[in-house]
DNA sequence: AAAGACGGACTGTCGGACAATAGGGCAATT
DNA sequence: AATTGCCCTATTGTCCGACAGTCCGTCTTT
């Protein structure tokens, strides 16, 4: 009753591996050998779904087989292509709508890329002025494209946002995500998907020592609610050049902000 | 001998859900309860440890506990506990050095973050321009930083990448990574991590699509040799101004390879 | 001391099992 | 007709248990 699994597995491939004891990196002798492949199943099937998915072939929307026939598919266990899936779960190219069986092919949404890309900021603790210095890069001319490609609609949020911040109680922790709307707004009336993307990890990585920031700098509110409305009507104009400038101005007052709550600018930033 | 698990499951820890058959989005009807929290174990296991790890109670190099010892500590399966690993692997927060048994916690590394943000590029569909436009964004300023900040080591590094490039055989597929080597390096010199991590991804989108365009069009590497020349100058010069010049019609330069090998602007960058 | 042999600790993978749920269909009820 | 109850199947979430492959430190052997 227990042979059941030797027979099988040892006709079954597995590991490609022969292991190098220890793996030493010289190639100074003449490499004759390349280093053999050796990669687990799990990561071979979910850079073959992968593909698929990259390639097109699944495209957002297409439900994607049921484990059990993937893994019959693939020849794995179905625990195999389960470790698979997780991995493209957390890449955001397969999710689950709430409360559905089958996984569903999708594209990673902004907030995932950018969480993705916080958690990078955060562990290698890149300072607050770091983060700071490429809003400055990007910031300005995102509000300067926008300026020149917003629609009506999009003055209408961007107004809506740059009130509801302003009527926002003194110590709402909401304020943050606010500020952070604001940005993102802009970001879309800017019809770039890239730039976007790279704004809204930068909001992310700053909104905790923001939300201090503001708490702490009595004067902070009504100077960001001062270049919302500067940054709003230059867009309204469709003027650029006074959009850059101003949105360049708000971001430098940030870094005052900064300054006059205290904060040093070498403060890795944080979750 | 078949009553082993009832007894068990029963008394042990099953999914908290009380489904909402068929879990209709309208929220109009006044909302009274939340919706009820429901998430499976792998998922809380794998935000526990990240969150042991964004908190730094888990720091970088650290090498986690083993599966089992994990499964135990979290009362659950092996199998859970693999899955909840996955997730945290591609999401690049801990790592097996190859031929090592266990996982340690790593930091994102810029490659990993831009391979995300590629993901999310492509299947968006986003359009050259839309890159191109980051690029224009982007390179300039960093140009300019690198001018200010770069050491008599980042002056060799490029140099030597430029020379690779101006020397690499006509139709060399490595040609196009050497480019984004230089891009990278220029990256390095800003001593600025976020740029660096937002600039990877553009280059990692646009790679494809750049290579072709090389092969293309005869005058690509002579221009590109002169750009990265010229640009090389300026950073030896700490010439912030000219750098940011050259950069800016290097990469404006692009657009017009692109234009000039007749592929259209609009063209969804690709795999 | 170098070269093996040995054993324990882990991972990779598998087979198998069972509970819970989503979704559909069908009948009973209102 | 709309609602509700009930059953059935497909599929996921989780677990148990097992074993081969591999890493690594220790103990022999030469």
């Amino acid at each position: 009753m227990v042979m059941k699994k030797k027979t099988i597995s040892a006709a079954r491939p597995r590991r490609a591996g022969a292991a190098t004891t220890a793996i030493p990196e010289s190639t100074d002798s003449a490499s004759m050998f390349d280093p053999v492949e050796r990669a687990p199943a799990y990561t071979k099937v979910s850079s073959a779904i992968e593909h698929k998915i990259m390639s097109r072939a699944l495209r957002g929307g297409d439900v994607l087989p049921a484990e059990l026939e993937l893994a019959q598919q693939f020849r794995v266990h179905r625990s195999t292509v389960r470790e698979a899936l997780r991995q493209l779960e957390s890449a955001g190219l397969v999710t689950r709508p709430p409360g559905a069986k089958r996984m569903i092919v999708s594209r990673p949404e902004a907030a995932k890329v950018a969480s993705g890309m916080r958690h990078a900021l955060v562990l290698h603790e890149v300072s607050f002025v770091d983060v700071w210095e490429a809003m400055m890069v990007i910031e300005p001319e995102v509000a300067a494209l926008a300026a020149m490609r917003r629609t009506q609609a999009d003055l209408v949020t961007l107004t809506q946002t740059s009130e509801a911040f302003r009527d926002s109680p003194e110590g709402d922790p909401d304020s943050v995500n606010i500020v952070a709307l604001f940005f993102e707004q802009l970001g879309a009336a800017s019809r770039n998907q890239v730039l976007v993307l790279a704004k809204q990890s930068l909001a992310q990585a700053l909104a905790p020592s923001l939300a201090r920031m503001i708490d702490t700098v009595p004067q902070a509110r009504a100077r960001i609610t001062d270049a919302q409305k500067r940054i709003i009507n230059a867009v309204r104009d469709k003027n650029a050049e006074e959009a850059r400038k101003w949105m360049s101005k708000h971001v430098r007052d940030f870094k005052r902000g900064y300054e006059v709550a205290g904060i040093s600018p070498d403060t890795p930033i944080s979750v």
